[in-house]
DNA sequence: GAGACCCTGTGATTAACATCACTGTTTTTT
DNA sequence: AAAAAACAGTGATGTTAATCACAGGGTCTC
């Protein structure tokens, strides 16, 4: 059991609508739990549906094949939250959650969870908009995996860091340096493409390892790389 | 304009919980407007943010990459409804929607829709399911992108479309034949492969064209067939 | 019933990447 | 500080499926 000054759920952007003496009621009935480095919080067998809050440390969404090939869906740190497919349409898991630094967390239960919905109206709809924007973003996905080779698919993944951590107009720092196993898992490729790509926009002085970050340093000409093939 | 006889929603499943009285003031505040096969419904260009319900007829959602590719992503029949996205959060449709027979629509403002969010709240959830169930299909969808190859992921589509239209435990019909090029748009690989993939299934005996028919003899077999590399 | 159009089927060729196999370099652990 | 583990980089090789290029069958239409 965690710190108990850490039990709050004023961070989460799902719950903002809602009053802080409700939120007191539903800290008491989250189950608060923390998962080590490494550890599955949630498993694509298992037929559980509560939904989790990350209260603070980072979890990983991923799925495997059976050629074990991992497949990177999101990760989410403080103030987001999982398991809401499962809490409302009571269907198996769809994908597995494991924390990748040690972490805090509130679940709730299913009943709890559905008792939100029928009490703040704006819960709805706000959950709405944001399954609505997980669509948006899958849609996106199969379209760079349909439309463009793997290579591009590594720039489009340099361009959606450097584009969260801009310096100015045409420059960016992505700190730390991204692990070459992890993109390739996000944009479903392998380690060793990830890195003949690093390396070779490094050769054309398009990026550039300094120390514990890389640089980005002509985010036009990336933009310009992968949307003349994505065609948007 | 339709004839008038056709203005109805009672077939639409998303507003099955209305009453009837609401359905017919529903019915007056829609839009009806058909559409002639190949006509473009929404573009994804467009601003708008009505919701649409398919009354008769037929649609495909569908993307293009600059290349030409085209990326289908759903086909929907009477009842079903689309541009529910833009209508939630305000962005930009994700897609075109174009309609592959002669179709009767009818589209509700973004105002209307989501006045029944408010008055409904079985509405709302309703509409949470939906969304969960497109993003597990998208999950699924991106799983096999990245996991499978071209030839595994026709076998799947041909399993999909069996699955619905089974004949006994281990035989389908699948009436009529698809189209290689429109496979070829669902699974993202081209006209040519679906065609090799198809004779070739059909050389080991597994499908076979009977007529305007496909018949799947091993629908075990096949469900192995992909399995063995999807993992699940 | 001739032409246009769409769909199918298959060969030949090519390009892109995954895979395999190492070596070298950090970083972490003890 | 040494050992172990994780990460990075790169060459060689092989496979897969995209692409190009036609020929042939169906079907719709005027």
């Amino acid at each position: 059991m965690a710190d108990a000054s850490q039990h709050t759920l004023s961070g989460i952007d799902l719950l903002a609508g809602i009053t802080s003496d409700d939120l007191k009621k539903l800290e008491q009935r989250c189950n608060w739990r923390s998962a080590k480095r490494g550890e599955v919080i949630v498993d694509r067998q298992s037929e559980s549906s509560d939904i989790y809050f990350v209260v603070t440390g980072k979890v990983r969404v991923v799925n495997y094949s059976l050629s074990g090939r991992e497949v990177t869906f999101d990760e989410m740190g403080p103030g987001r939250y999982f398991g809401q497919l499962a809490a409302l349409d009571n269907q198996p898991r769809s994908a597995n959650v494991i924390a990748v630094e040690n972490t805090i967390l509130a679940s709730l239960s299913q009943e709890g969870f559905k008792n939100l919905l029928l009490m703040y109206p704006e819960f709805s709809l706000k959950l709405l908009v944001e399954l609505a924007h997980i669509i948006r973003i899958s849609t996106e996905r199969i379209m760079d995996l349909s439309t463009l080779g793997a290579n591009n698919r590594v720039y489009a993944e340099i361009l959606r860091l450097a584009l969260e951590k801009t310096l100015d107009d045409n420059t960016a720092k992505i700190e730390p340096v991204p692990i070459h196993g992890d993109v390739a898992s996000r944009v479903s490729t392998t380690r060793e493409t990830v890195a003949r790509v690093f390396s070779d926009l490094a050769k054309r002085d398009l990026i550039e390892r300094r120390g514990n970050a890389l640089i980005i340093h002509d985010l036009e000409l990336l933009q310009d790389m992968v949307e003349e093939f994505r065609g948007f």
